[in-house]
DNA sequence: ATAGGCACCTGGTGGC
DNA sequence: TGCCACCAGGTGCCTA
C-alpha cells in the first residue's frame, strides 16, 4: 500500500529499528530489484551508522555517517518487516525467512529489518548524500504535497492548459509528489470533480480547492496510518499494513457516502488503471 | 513538449 | 483440482 502515508508510516516505524543505529550485516539475497542493485551494495552499509531517516516522495532516505544515502522505494508491493528488539523493552525472535525477503539489515541494537518485494517493482540504490536531491529519480518530483511549496498557485501554474484528464494529472509525480491511485481517487471525490475531467475545463476556483483538500487526505491516512503502528511492536512488527475506509477507492456498486447523494460509486479504466468515483456527485 | 500505452513481476481471486 | 482471465498501492520508457 505504498502511497505517501504508507512510505511516511513505515519510515516513522523504522526511526526506533534503524536511527541511531549500526548495521552490523547487511544481506542480500540478489542481484537486483527493478534495477541491479549497486556495486558492492552489502561491504558499503556493513559497518555504517544510520544518521537520519527521511522521505521524499514515496521513496525512504537513510542518510549513512559513509556519506551515502540509502534511496529505498517499495513499489507495489514492497514492505519492510521489524523483528528483533529495537526498543529493548520485550524479547521477539526473527521469523523464519520468506520468500521474497531480498535484503535483511541486522542491526547492532538486535533489530532485523527485512526488505520483502513479491513484485520486484521496488528499488534501492546507494547516493552521494550531498547530491542526493540531483539523483534522476528524484531530480524533477514535484512538491511535497504537505509542504509550504505546494500551494494553490503551483497547482494553477503547473496544470494550465493541460488537457489530460484531472486523474493523470494529480497522479503525475512532476506536478505534485507522492500521490497515488486511491488517494487521487478520494481526494476527486471530496472536490466532486469527475476523475475524467479534463484539466483546461476545470475552473481555477475548482483546482485551487484540491490543495486544501489533498493535504487533508493525505494528513489523515497518515494519523491513521500512525495510530495502527501501535500494534506493530506488539505483534511481529509487520510494517504497511492497515486498513483505511475509504469513500470511494475499492467500493464499485456500493453507496455514495456524500451527504444528500443518493449515487453508486462506479468503476472505470483510465490509461489501465481503476478510477472509483461517483457519477452523480462527481461532475 | 505532451499524452497515452506498455512493460517490468508475482500472487490472489473468481469463474468454468 | 486445474486452468485461465483479470486485478493489484508504481513509474520509467517508448511511441505518436
Amino acid at each position: 500500500m505504498p502511497e505517501l502515508p504508507e512510505v511516511e508510516t513505515v519510515r516513522t516505524g523504522l526511526v526506533p529499528a534503524m536511527e541511531g543505529a549500526v548495521i552490523r550485516k547487511a544481506q542480500v539475497n540478489r542481484p537486483d530489484l527493478r534495477w541491479p542493485f549497486p556495486e558492492n551494495m552489502a561491504e558499503r552499509l556493513t559497518g555504517a551508522t544510520v544518521l537520519q531517516l527521511r522521505r521524499r516522495s514515496k521513496y525512504i532516505l537513510a542518510d549513512l555517517s559513509t556519506q551515502e544515502t540509502l534511496l529505498i522505494h517499495l513499489g507495489m508491493s514492497g514492505r519492510m518487516l521489524i523483528s528483533g528488539d529495537p526498543l529493548g523493552q520485550f524479547v521477539h525472535d526473527h521469523p523464519a525467512p520468506e520468500k521474497h525477503d531480498h535484503v535483511v539489515f541486522d542491526m547492532n541494537n538486535g533489530a532485523r529489518v527485512t526488505f520483502n518485494d513479491p513484485r520486484r517493482f521496488g528499488a534501492m540504490d546507494l547516493l552521494d548524500t550531498a547530491t542526493a536531491a540531483d539523483h534522476p529519480l528524484l531530480a524533477s518530483i514535484g512538491p511535497e504535497p504537505l509542504g509550504n511549496d505546494f500551494n494553490e498557485d503551483h497547482l494553477v501554474t503547473v496544470l494550465k492548459g493541460r488537457k489530460t484528464p484531472i486523474k493523470s494529472a494529480l497522479l503525475d509525480q512532476k506536478n505534485v509528489a507522492g500521490l497515488g491511485n486511491i488517494y487521487v481517487c478520494e481526494a476527486l471525490f471530496r472536490a466532486k470533480i469527475a476523475p475524467r475531467r479534463t484539466v483546461n475545463n476545470l475552473s481555477e476556483k475548482r483546482i485551487r480547492s484540491l490543495v486544501p483538500i489533498i493535504r487533508d487526505v493525505l494528513s489523515e491516512a497518515i494519523k491513521a496510518g500512525g495510530s495502527s503502528l501501535k500494534d506493530f511492536r506488539q505483534a511481529d512488527g509487520e510494517l504497511g499494513y492497515f486498513q483505511h475506509s475509504f469513500d470511494v477507492y475499492g467500493r464499485e456498486n456500493e453507496a455514495c457516502r456524500a451527504t444528500d447523494c443518493n449515487g453508486t460509486v462506479a468503476r472505470i479504466t483510465q490509461s489501465g488503471r481503476s478510477s472509483f468515483y461517483c457519477p452523480q456527485c462527481q461532475r
